[in-house]
DNA sequence: TATTTCACG
DNA sequence: ACGTACGTGAAATAT
């Protein structure tokens, strides 16, 4: 019999704090659980036991800090979101079919002992665990697999007797008489005062034992100082031995037999996983549930390949519903799969009439599309010239908005979500196919039944519109921005690159000269070496990070007038960040046609915001002129000009309207300066005696404001005391006080439903408002304030970009929309159409929602993207 | 792969 | 006593 023995108290508190938090949207805590089942599932594979049994303490669960125990030497109880995994682990390993063992009045180490002392030398025993109390039971048919978090990777190191006596240089036995005089604050075992774990080990490798030594005292070769230690703790010395002894006697099952490892409860464990979000896990047990029946009652699906087009489109057309994956290749389409009421059909791109066929079906407005990637379809679409119309659902955009505090919206992953895995599909003849393609033949299987799930998940929330009218339509807009790109002058570009080459070289050279010596200044820890060490530079350090202290450009702010390499370094730093992030890489990804095509996200940020990447054209430099000159290089194409129209302070505007903060309002509506009229009124001045640096400071609270601002930060922000941006604050929020009352709603109604949502009903989980962790808390409480604005203003601009592209379509076909970011729209326009397509512009994000606040557009035509500023 | 830094709204 | 403003993506070094 080949045993598993787990101390379930030690590893789920091993993995709790060795796995980030995680939850599931309705804010269950998982990561402990999610740490324990990787750790078993691992000890399962490598040691394939027989039988596993899983010991509990009874008591409730306290942990060790290994700071806090140090000096307190006492153990603190176990915060909530680690107790709350218990019960649920408790009966997910009982579903899985391992056995739980729990014996009030003794500990999990109890039980491991009795265990293992239970078998036989025809057995061997696996005790899984992270405290090393436990390694005193190893036996030469026993091994202890020591669970370990090493730089937060937890890897587990297995302790037979070799390996004990390699590390410790005694016996097993041995180890608890080490204890017994060295030991244990935690345990509250008192052992020998003065001696520690070294004496103790050097002792007991000596004389084998605490009894040997008390016997013969007198004439062991011990230092006079160390017997008198013995001799005055020796009672404690016997009474740590017994305390430290893992008891083998604990009144549990030893009939091995008991915990061979029983069949599962399929369902049960797929249901709880399930509902526990944990898909990976799911898939690597390979539970044999009965195949799911999917949206039309089918359990096995037939994969049959057709040719005849006509037929398969007139199908399609009766049922009026498409649901489809489609796989790319270089050249377009590879195949498209079709899931239909007989199950799932492939129509290969190997035969002249299938794109005849395929454009059929995209073009036809009378069947409904229900896909996987509706951007990318609409962007072969419009390569090829194909219309696509009537796109129903996609899964992506339907699950980004059911909740997007996910990574992964492939349909593998969304059929996990929503319990769809199970499908099985039967390929007959294409079996070879189904081999090579099994991961998009799957995706085609489940694509109904998952369309069918998220549209009733979408109608349960409302949020049909946001998916019908802001999502879906924007995916094609987005399409198309991709497409265009960014025409780019990549010689001057390289001129500049060169330009800013050279100047690097020389401040690397001087910094290294005031530096007295030469290393990696790209390396921030050998920056904080040359800077704060004591046999450098010696210059006062601030705050600290994981790894050293910062030297970020706020700590070398501090540090200017300090000495003269800092204002070097922050120069340096500029240039490389110019040369490497943007020179060179923008360099890489210009395209043949001379432009840069950036990916646009559109079910990445958790607010709503789409994001760009590869390259990330929304974080082009314009805040500093050396920056803002790299604008000069994204130009309009020949005959052509660009357009840039930016909201001005639309998420203010968006505070404003929701608060309806009357104050606020009026401010707005009056057309003058907001930050100059909130000085004045906080700072009960009249308009004309406020001060630039009255106005500085107000506009730090209003920006302050939106991310749900600290006293702390303001200060740090606007260089007064913490105790004066509490004031300021303060007044802030006296004089507009319908926006204190909406950042208190805020907060109470996310805490309430557990989501912050958006003026169009978006929404964003927020899990972290339940945590025990003030900090995390206070984070979610801001996030609670902040996402709703920054949410709606993403939504608002999202409208803007629907109807700009359509009015271009419709007015001015030349015309394109090319960028967003986040407040900005940019339009490259044939010249003669620019002024008009600025108003047209203008127009239309000025007109994109109906709020109580006018919502201002400021425009600008330019060759450049720099001129437009 | 994680950490640190820094560019943008 | 904590640690301090929201949302992103990229590059470089360290592990």
């Amino acid at each position: 019999m080949k045993l598993l023995v787990i101390d379930g108290n030690s590893i789920l508190n091993r993995a709790f704090y060795g796995v980030r938090m995680l939850t599931t949207k309705d804010g269950k805590f998982t990561n402990g659980i999610f740490g324990f089942m990787n750790i078993l599932l691992g000890m399962l594979e490598e040691y394939k036991p027989d039988s596993v049994a899983v010991a509990f303490d009874v008591k409730s669960p306290t942990f060790r800090h290994e700071m806090y125990d140090a000096y307190k030497g006492t153990r603190k109880p176990a915060p909530s979101e680690l107790i709350e995994q218990f019960p649920t682990l408790k009966e997910l390993l009982g579903y899985l079919g391992f056995t739980v063992v729990e014996k009030p009045g003794y500990e999990a180490d109890d039980i491991l002992g009795t265990l293992s002392a239970a078998c036989g030398k025809d057995d061997f025993c696996y005790i899984a665990t992270g405290d090393r109390d436990s390694l005193q039971l190893v036996r030469d048919n026993v091994n202890v697999l020591l669970a370990t978090t090493k730089m937060g990777k937890s890897t587990t190191v297995k302790y037979d007797t070799d390996k004990i006596k390699e590390v410790y240089g005694v016996t097993p036995e041995q180890l608890i008489d080490i204890k017994a005089i060295q030991g244990d604050t935690s345990d509250n075992i008192p052992g020998v005062a003065g001696i520690g774990e070294k004496g103790a080990a050097e002792l007991i490798q000596k004389f084998g034992s605490i009894e040997n030594i008390y016997e013969n005292l007198s004439d062991l070769d011990i230092k006079p100082g160390m017997k008198v230690k013995l001799e005055t703790s020796k009672d404690n010395a016997f009474l740590s031995k017994k305390l430290g002894t893992i008891c083998l006697t604990a009144p549990v099952d030893t009939d091995l037999s008991s915990y061979l490892i029983k069949e599962a409860d399929a369902v049960k464990a797929t249901n709880l996983l399930a509902s526990l979000e944990m898909f990976k896990i799911l898939n690597r047990l390979n539970l044999n549930t009965d195949e799911v029946p999917v949206s039309d009652g089918t359990k096995t699906l037939k994969l049959t390949e057709t040719n005849d087009y006509d037929e398969f489109y007139n199908a399609l057309k009766s049922t009026g519903k498409a649901f489809f994956t489609v796989k790319y290749n270089d050249c377009g389409i590879e195949y498209i799969l079709f899931k239909t009421a007989d199950g799932v059909v492939l129509t290969q791109n190997n035969d002249f009439m299938f794109i005849s066929f395929a454009t059929s079906v995209f073009s036809d407005n009378s069947i409904e599309k229900y896909t996987d990637d509706s951007k990318r379809l609409y962007s072969f679409c419009d390569a090829g010239g194909i219309e696509l119309n009537n796109v129903k659902l996609d899964t992506s955009l339907a699950a980004y908005l059911l909740n997007p505090n996910s990574s992964d919206y492939s349909v593998k992953a969304l059929a996990g979500a929503y319990s769809l895995n199970a499908v099985k599909v039967d390929a007959g003849e294409l079996s070879s196919f189904y081999e090579t393609e099994k991961e998009y033949v799957d995706s085609a299987a489940v694509i109904e039944a998952l369309s069918v799930k998220l549209t009733a998940a979408v109608s349960e929330n409302s949020q049909e519109k946001l998916l019908s009218d802001i999502e879906i339509p924007l995916a094609r807009v987005l399409a198309s921005m991709e497409r265009e790109g960014f025409s780019v002058d990549r010689v001057g570009l390289e001129n500049y690159s060169d330009k800013i080459g050279a100047r690097l070289e020389e401040s690397l050279r001087k910094v290294y000269d005031l530096a007295g010596c030469e290393f990696n200044l790209n390396s921030p820890k050998q920056l904080s070496d040359v800077l704060f060490s004591e046999d450098k530079l010696n210059l006062p350090h601030g705050k600290k990070t994981k790894s050293g202290y910062s030297t970020n450009a706020d700590v070398l702010e501090s540090l200017r007038d300090k000495h003269p390499i800092i204002n070097e370094i922050l120069q340096y730093r500029a240039l490389q960040k110019l040369k490497s992030t943007y020179c060179e890489g923008l360099l890489k990804v210009i395209d043949n046609d001379g432009r840069i095509h950036s990916t646009l996200n559109q079910t990445e940020t958790r607010t709503g915001r789409i994001s760009s990447a590869e390259p990330n054209l929304q974080n082009i430099p314009v805040r500093t002129e050396l920056g803002r000159e790299l604008r000069r290089f994204f130009n309009a194409k020949e005959g052509y000009m660009l357009v840039d129209a930016d909201y001005s302070q639309i998420e203010l505007r968006v505070l404003a309207a929701l608060a309806e903060d009357e104050n606020m309002i009026n401010a707005f509506i009056s057309g003058a300066d907001i930050h100059s009229i909130t000085a004045s009124q906080v700072l009960g001045v009249p308009l004309e005696e406020v001060t630039p640096n009255d106005r500085r400071k107000a506009k730090a609270v209003n920006f302050g404001i939106v991310y749900g601002i600290g006293a702390f930060s303001l200060s740090n922000d606007i260089g007064t005391s913490v105790v004066e941006a509490d004031r300021y604050i303060k007044g802030y929020l006296a004089n507009y006080s319908g926006v204190a009352s909406f950042m208190e709603k805020a907060k109470k109604d996310a805490k309430e439903k557990g989501y912050a949502e958006t003026y169009f009903g978006r929404r964003r989980y927020l899990p972290e408002l339940l945590e025990s962790n003030a900090i995390r808390r206070g984070f979610g409480e801001r996030v609670a304030m902040n996402m709703p604005i920054q949410g709606t203003a993403a939504d608002i601009i999202k409208i803007a970009m629907i109807r700009v592209f359509e009015r271009l379509k419709e007015e001015y076909p030349e015309a394109k929309l090319i960028m967003q970011v986040h407040d900005e729209l940019i339009i490259e326009a044939p010249e003669n159409d620019a002024e008009n397509i600025a108003a047209l512009l203008k127009e239309t994000m000025e007109n994109a929602c109906e709020l109580s606040v006018p919502l201002t557009v400021e425009v600008a035509c330019g060759k450049t993207w720099y001129d437009t500023k």
